[in-house]
DNA sequence: AGAGTTCGTTGCCGATCCGGCAACACTCGC
DNA sequence: GCGAGTGTTGCCGGATCGGCAACGAACTCT
């Protein structure tokens, strides 16, 4: 939002320190180091007292914070009246989810949303994608984020993400040095696949009945959680997608090479609702905002 | 400042059209019409009912422009609070400027001031650089902007502008295709300058006396103003600075031709102050802010 | 004392945002 | 139907922001 310097001011007001600041936010301390510098040159004094063990604030300082403080929760009041307007007020909303797409996209796409209006309470739920259709038609879920969903008459798709099937290998094994792996290869890898209600396997399954090849997995679960623990216990190679293993590659857990094959295209997380239902104004907002991510996500990953 | 889309937005609610907050603030209606988009964005909702006579305040949008009204108070409410912490409650700074430099650096760098800081009221004051010098010696003056003043040991110079000398000649005028121009070419124009207590008068002596060459000008006056008009009517040339014809060269009234000569490095805007005196708190501010503007108004023109 | 730790800041660079300009789309009133 | 008025959009140059790495300052523990 646009009043980030506010926000990092508060912040350092609060932890007495930048470093810390910066962890609770994740960002750089340099990017909030800049921003007060900037709020110091607009104000045209020193708003902390530079020490040792972190910053103080200066008693010009005081009178900004009482000032942030009021402009944040300015903004909440405001927030909070248009939901109420909107009739969001204590609104709740069941989400159910892939595995996959947890914890590096729905998680903080709902926090956002969560920040934006604090009154509203989730159900974040996981299954596999068959169980997802389901539970949308079964109106136990306004929201889902599935995995190729079996297409159907009454579910709507709001956004999709292309997500590319890749196989995911401890960094010594010998495939994690391969540019790109055909799906005929993967018969012959000691392999982890999900069960047969996840629209994963079911790419999977299609892609490999193309190629004629038959595969003999050596694990089968319901978890993708294990999924990924099996590659990085070295055990073998998982398939799976490469939105569910973002954070191991980026911190080093996991290697990933991209799956070759037919029917690629279609690999696509998309979030859905049912047609025709009216939802309430929070799962409405809610859904909304979830597709504005995605296609903010599916930009940033192009 | 940082808060531009709420103070973009109050203005638009209060005009009730994009188009005259933008005179207002003298930007482009786009700038606006973005940040509105933007605060929209921000808060999932429409803020304006879109008419064909401007805009007018959703119910949504009445909330955040009590939101908005509060945040901009907030803020000025710390700007007071800090003024009064450093003394500069209801100060007073008598400024004293040459004319040329009034319109496009003097006078937008003080509104900027006295935005932030309302309750300072100012004398501005209009004198040769000669008149200026003695005023601040005579403590008539806090800060003075003179052109090339004469150099004197209590008198300290904050910041400088370097500020070409120029021939502003009708756009019609002969000379207006030229690209540049030597003084000695000069003696046989019809000439306007300033009288010989200016310092854009005392430079233009230098640099004739240096070349060899008499001039006879046709006016002599204490009024830039009225050099000016000399040439947009039509009725020769004057020797002026770039600075002081900046607007009616950019509305087309006046075409400006630099000015070759030896001595020209040293034609240059100063602000300055009293050396070994101790201002208020308000003309310590203000001095110190009128330096920061001239640094960057000379960045700006380099 | 000196090495090590824990701070905040600064220079650099790439990505993003912002504002000006010009063209556009829309609505109203003649 | 057309012109005048409005807000919006695409494009582009310039400014800003954030991440990274290196630095300097001050405390702490040997």
């Amino acid at each position: 939002m646009s009043l980030t310097r506010y926000r990092y001011f508060a912040l350092v007001a609060d932890h007495g320190s930048v470093r810390e600041a910066a962890d609770a936010l994740r960002v750089a301390p340099s990017a909030i180091s800049r921003q007060i510098a900037g709020l110091e040159e607009e104000y045209g004094t020193a708003l902390f007292e530079r020490r040792a063990r972190g910053m103080r604030l200066t008693t010009a300082g005081t009178a900004v914070l009482e000032t942030a403080r009021t402009i944040l929760d300015s903004v909440q009041t405001a927030r909070s009246a248009i939901d109420e307007l909107q009739g969001m007020k204590r609104g709740h909303v069941r989400v159910w989810t892939v595995e996959g797409a947890m914890d590096d996209f729905v998680y903080p796409a709902l926090a956002e949303f969560s920040a934006a209006h604090p009154s509203v309470s989730f159900d974040i739920m996981v299954a596999s994608s068959d169980q997802l259709v389901q539970r949308l038609l079964d109106d136990e879920a306004e929201v889902i984020v599935a995995f190729n969903p079996i297409l159907h008459r009454s579910v709507l798709s709001l956004a999709e993400i292309a997500d590319a099937l890749v196989l995911a290998a401890h960094p010594d094994d010998a495939v994690a040095q391969r540019h790109s792996v055909r799906i005929a290869e993967v018969g012959e890898m000691r392999l982890a696949l999900p069960d047969r209600t996840f629209g994963l396997r079911r790419l999977v399954d299609d892609m490999v009945a193309a190629s004629g090849v038959v595969l003999k997995p050596a694990l089968v679960t319901n978890s993708i959680q294990s999924l990924r623990s099996f590659a990085r216990a070295g055990l073998g190679v998982s398939v799976l997608t490469r939105c569910a293993t973002q954070r191991d590659v980026s911190e080093g857990r996991l290697v990933t090479v991209p799956l070759q094959g037919r029917n690629l295209r279609k690999a696509c997380l998309k979030i859905c609702v049912r047609n025709g239902r009216t939802l309430s104004p929070a799962a409405r907002a809610l859904s909304r905002h979830l597709a504005r991510s995605a296609r903010k996500y599916a930009a940033e990953h192009a």
